[in-house]
DNA sequence: GCAGCCCCATTTTTT
DNA sequence: ATGGGGCTGC
C-alpha cells in the first residue's frame, strides 16, 4: 500500500519532511491526525526507523487505540513495537520500571480524585484545620495547578496566609502519597520530569529509545508535558507536533496553547506546515463554525476550504425544556435513520455538562433505543465498584492507605470511625503506611517488647483479625489472576451478603460487582493481570468499551468529542449559563475558551448539524426560563433554516415542526429577560456617519440595544443599534 | 458502633 | 435531584 496515496501535497510534505522538528498547524478536519499517523508509518516503512524507536502521544486513550488500529492496518505486525499512548499512560509505564529510583515500588497505585480527597481530609485532621475553610477540592486544585506548572512543594511560594497553609498541606500530601506508595495523576508527569532530571543516565536511555516523538493535539499540552517533550527531544530534535490553537479547550487543566510559540522558539529550525483543505464538513457547517470562531480576538485567522458542497442548512431548534429537547433529538435521529438512510451510529449528541445527558438518556429509554455514553465513568464511581476496586488495590499494594481507609470497615467488622481515626493518626504521626502501622500494632501486642499505641484494647482484636485476613489474601493472590483474586476477596469478605439487604438496590449493586468481575476476566489471561487491570481502570482507559461496538447513537461531552467526527451532530443546551457556562464566563479568556468548545463541537459534523436550546431548563431541581446562547447569534442567518420549535402545541404531542419567526421577545408570552446584547465591549463596529469605532458598553433598552461607541474622530456616542444601523466589522 | 434521618450545598470540563 | 455529612437514638 502506498503510504502517500490519499494525501494532498501539503499533507505529503508534512508526512515526508526531513528529520528534525516540525510543526503542523491546521484547522479541523484537515487531516492532522491522519498526517501524524502516516508519518509514523512513513518513518518505519520508508526511512527505516525501528518501530520501537517511535513514541506517538495522543490526547485520549481512545485516540491511542484508534491510531494503533490504523497503524496495524498500515504496518502490520511491526506496529506492536510502537509506543502509542497518552502522556499519562506513557509516564505511568515508565514509572513502573524506574520509579524505584524515586522511592516508589513498581506496584505503586494511581490515586483518583476520591483518593486524593481522602488523603487531604486526613491531613486536614492531622493539622487541625477546618475542612470548610480549606475545602479539599479547592486545596487539591491549587496543588494540581502547581504541579502542572512543575512547582513542587518546596518551590511553592505562598502569596497569602491561606496559600501558606496550603503549601504545608501540599508538602504533607506528597509525603502521604509516598507513604502509600501512590501517585496522583499529575505526579505521573512531574515524577517523570523529576526522574529524568535527577538521573541523566535514565533520560539518556529514553532518549535513545524514543528517537522519534510525535504529538497530536499539541495545543492542549501543559507545562509539565512540554518539559517532558523538551527533555526527550533536546538532542535528537525529532519532535513532530500537530496543533490547532482554536481547539485548545483544556486550559482549566493547565494546558497552554502558547506552547506552540515556545516550540517555535525552542526549535527555531522547525518548518511550519499549514493544511488548509478540510475533508470533513460541508461548506455550510464550515462557514457557520468560522463565523463563530472568528469572534475570538486572540487567534491568527486560518484559511480553510472544503471540497464538499454547501450541504443542508444548520437546524436551530428551540425545545420547550430539557425533556422535550431529548425527545426532539431522539425523534430526529429516528427520522434520519428511517428516512435519510443514516445509521444510528452516525449520530452524536454533544453537551457541555455531563448532567445534561440525563434527559436525553431518558428520551432514548422511552423510545426503546439503545445508545452509548462515551467516557462515562459512572460505573466506576459506584460505591460497590469502588469498594471492590479498593479490595483489589490493597492486594496489589497494601501500603495504599486510601483504599484501606475506604474498606477497613466494609463490611462492618467493628472498626468504626473512632478506631479508624486512631489508627490513621498513629500511622501519620510515625510517617508510615497504615498497613505498616497494623504490623507495628501486632508487634506491640504480641512481640517481646511491648510498645505504646493509642488503640483501645477493644479495637485491637478486630484490627489484628483484619490484618491477618488481608495478609493471607495478599499471599494467596500471588499466584492468581485478577478475576480469581476478585472472586476470592469477595468470598472472604462476604461482600455479597453485605450488599444483599433484601432490596432491589442491593441486588443491582451485586449485579454491578458481577459486571466488574466480567470485565476483570477479560484481563485474566494477561501477564500481571491485576496490575494491568488496575492501571487501565485508573487511567480511565475505557475498560468497559472492550468488546462491544454496537451501532448506536453516541452521547458525549464537547470535551470528549475533540478529535472525533460524525455525519450527524446535535449540540444541545445552547443557552447562557450552560454554553458559555456560568462558571466560565468570568474573563474574556474563559469566554473565548467556551467559544472554542462550541467550535470544536460544530466542526465534528460532516453532513448535518443541529443546534438545540431549550426555553426553560431545570437545574439543581429548580426549573427556570433560559436565554439562548450568545454564540448562536454569531451564526449568519442564511446558514440556518431559520429557527424552529415543536411547542407550545403540547410538549408530548406528536412531532410537529412549526417554523418560528425570529425571536420577538414579548413580555407576556416570555418571562425570559430580553435577548442578550449583540455587541460586546471591544467589538469594532461601523456607523454610516461616524465611521468605525469601538464598543465601550452595550445594554438592552426596551426593544433595542443601546450601544456606547467610541469613535476615534467623532468622540463617544450612545446609539440605538437598530436605529443607527450599527454593523460589526472584523 | 451503627442505622436511620434530615439538611445542605452543589466548581463544568478529564488524564 | 442527589448524595454526602452531621446528628440522634438504640
Ligand atoms: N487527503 C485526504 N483525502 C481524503 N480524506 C482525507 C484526507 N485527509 C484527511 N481526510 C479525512 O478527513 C477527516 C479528518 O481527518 P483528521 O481527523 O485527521 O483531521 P484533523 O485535522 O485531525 O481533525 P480535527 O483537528 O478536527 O480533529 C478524516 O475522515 C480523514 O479520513
Amino acid at each position: 500500500m502506498d503510504l502517500l496515496e490519499g494525501l494532498n501535497p501539503q499533507q505529503r510534505q508534512a508526512v515526508t519532511c526531513a528529520e528534525g522538528p516540525a510543526l503542523v498547524l491546521a484547522g479541523p478536519g484537515s487531516g492532522k491526525t491522519r498526517v501524524l499517523t502516516h508519518r509514523v508509518a512513513y518513518l518505519v516503512r520508508e526511512v527505516g526507523v525501528r518501530a520501537g524507536n517511535i513514541l506517538a502521544v495522543t490526547f485520549t486513550n481512545k485516540a491511542a487505540r484508534e491510531m494503533k488500529a490504523r497503524l496495524s492496518h498500515l504496518l502490520g505486525a511491526e506496529c506492536e513495537a510502537l509506543t502509542i499512548g497518552t502522556f499519562h499512560a506513557t509516564c505511568a509505564r515508565i514509572l513502573r520500571r524506574e520509579g524505584t529510583l524515586l522511592g516508589f515500588a513498581p506496584s505503586y497505585t494511581i490515586y483518583d480524585d476520591d483518593d486524593q480527597q481522602a488523603v487531604i481530609k486526613r491531613i486536614l485532621k492531622e493539622m487541625n484545620l477546618d475542612d470548610k475553610a480549606y475545602r479539599p477540592g479547592a486545596v487539591l486544585s491549587v496543588i494540581s495547578k502547581a504541579k502542572n506548572d512543575l512547582i513542587g512543594p518546596d518551590e511553592f511560594v505562598p502569596k497569602s496566609y491561606r496559600e501558606g497553609v496550603i503549601a504545608r498541606i501540599y508538602l504533607r500530601y506528597q509525603q502521604a502519597l509516598k507513604e502509600s506508595n501512590a501517585m496522583d495523576f499529575d505526579d505521573l508527569l512531574t515524577n517523570t520530569v523529576a526522574l529524568w532530571q535527577e538521573f541523566p543516565d535514565v533520560l539518556e536511555r529514553y532518549r535513545s529509545r524514543y528517537r522519534y516523538v510525535l504529538v497530536d493535539e499539541f495545543q492542549d499540552t501543559n507545562a509539565a508535558q512540554y518539559v517532558l517533550l523538551k527533555q526527550l527531544a533536546a538532542q535528537h530534535r525529532n519532535l513532530f507536533v500537530v496543533a490547532d490553537e482554536d481547539q485548545s479547550i483544556y486550559s482549566w487543566r493547565g494546558a497552554d496553547f502558547r506552547n506552540i510559540q515556545r516550540f517555535r522558539e525552542d526549535f527555531p529550525e522547525a518548518p511550519t506546515i499549514l493544511l488548509e483543505q478540510n475533508y470533513r464538513s460541508t461548506q455550510t457547517i464550515l462557514d457557520a463554525a468560522n463565523a463563530v470562531i472568528s469572534r475570538n480576538t486572540r487567534r491568527t485567522p486560518k484559511r480553510l476550504v472544503t471540497e464538499r458542497d454547501r450541504g443542508t442548512p444548520l437546524v436551530v431548534h428551540e425545545a420547550y425544556d430539557e425533556q422535550e429537547e431529548g425527545q426532539y433529538v431522539v425523534r430526529e435521529i429516528q427520522r434520519l435513520v428511517g428516512e435519510e438512510g443514516f445509521r444510528p451510529g452516525d449520530c452524536a449528541v454533544m453537551y457541555r455538562t455531563n448532567a445534561q445527558s440525563r434527559a436525553v438518556e431518558e428520551a432514548f429509554v422511552r423510545a426503546g433505543m439503545r445508545y452509548k455514553l462515551v467516557g462515562a465513568t459512572r460505573f466506576y464511581q459506584r460505591r460497590e465498584i469502588k469498594d471492590a476496586l479498593a479490595y483489589l488495590r490493597i492486594v496489589y499494594n497494601p501500603a495504599d492507605s486510601a483504599s484501606l481507609s475506604r474498606v477497613i470497615n466494609v463490611p462492618p467488622r467493628g472498626l468504626g470511625p473512632q478506631t479508624a481515626e486512631a489508627l490513621f493518626a498513629w500511622a501519620g504521626e510515625q510517617g508510615i503506611s497504615v498497613w505498616e502501622a497494623l504490623h507495628r500494632l501486632r508487634q506491640a501486642e504480641q512481640g517481646d517488647e511491648p510498645m505504646a499505641h493509642p488503640l483501645s484494647a477493644r479495637a485491637v482484636k478486630p484490627l489484628l483479625a483484619f490484618l491477618a485476613q488481608w495478609e493471607s489474601l495478599v499471599e494467596e493472590s500471588k499466584s492468581l489472576d485478577v478475576a480469581s483474586i476478585l472472586q476470592l476477596v469477595l468470598e472472604r469478605t462476604d461482600y455479597q451478603a453485605y450488599l444483599n439487604d433484601g432490596t432491589e438496590e442491593g441486588r443491582d449493586r451485586w449485579d454491578n460487582v458481577m459486571e466488574l468481575l466480567n470485565v476483570a476476566s477479560q484481563y485474566a489471561s494477561m501477564e500481571n493481570s491485576l496490575g494491568v487491570f488496575l492501571q487501565e481502570v485508573s487511567l480511565v482507559a475505557d475498560v468497559d468499551e472492550l468488546g462491544d461496538q454496537p451501532d448506536t447513537p453516541v452521547l458525549l461531552t464537547l470535551h470528549m468529542a475533540k478529535g472525533l467526527e460524525f455525519p450527524v451532530v446535535f449540540i444541545i443546551g445552547l443557552e447562557e449559563g450552560i454554553l458559555p457556562h456560568s462558571r466560565s464566563s468570568g474573563s474574556p479568556e474563559e469566554l473565548e475558551e467556551e467559544r472554542r468548545l462550541f467550535y470544536v463541537g460544530m466542526t465534528r459534523a460532516k453532513d448535518h448539524l443541529y443546534l438545540v436550546h431549550a426555553f426553560r431548563r431545570a437545574s439543581y431541581g429548580r426549573s427556570a426560563p433560559s436565554q439562548k446562547s450568545r454564540f448562536l447569534r454569531d451564526i449568519p442567518h442564511h446558514l440556518t433554516g431559520g429557527e424552529r420549535r415543536t411547542w407550545p402545541t403540547r410538549p408530548s404531542a406528536a412531532l410537529r415542526v412549526e417554523p418560528v419567526a425570529a425571536p420577538k421577545p414579548r413580555e407576556d408570552a416570555r418571562p425570559a429577560p430580553p435577548s442578550a446584547p449583540t455587541f460586546a465591549p471591544g467589538d469594532r463596529v461601523v456607523h454610516p456617519k461616524f465611521g468605525v469605532g469601538t464598543v465601550v458598553e452595550s445594554r438592552i433598552v426596551s426593544d433595542d440595544e443601546q450601544v456606547t461607541v467610541a469613535f476615534p474622530s467623532n468622540g463617544t456616542k450612545k446609539l440605538l443599534a437598530r436605529l443607527a444601523k450599527l454593523e460589526k466589522v472584523r
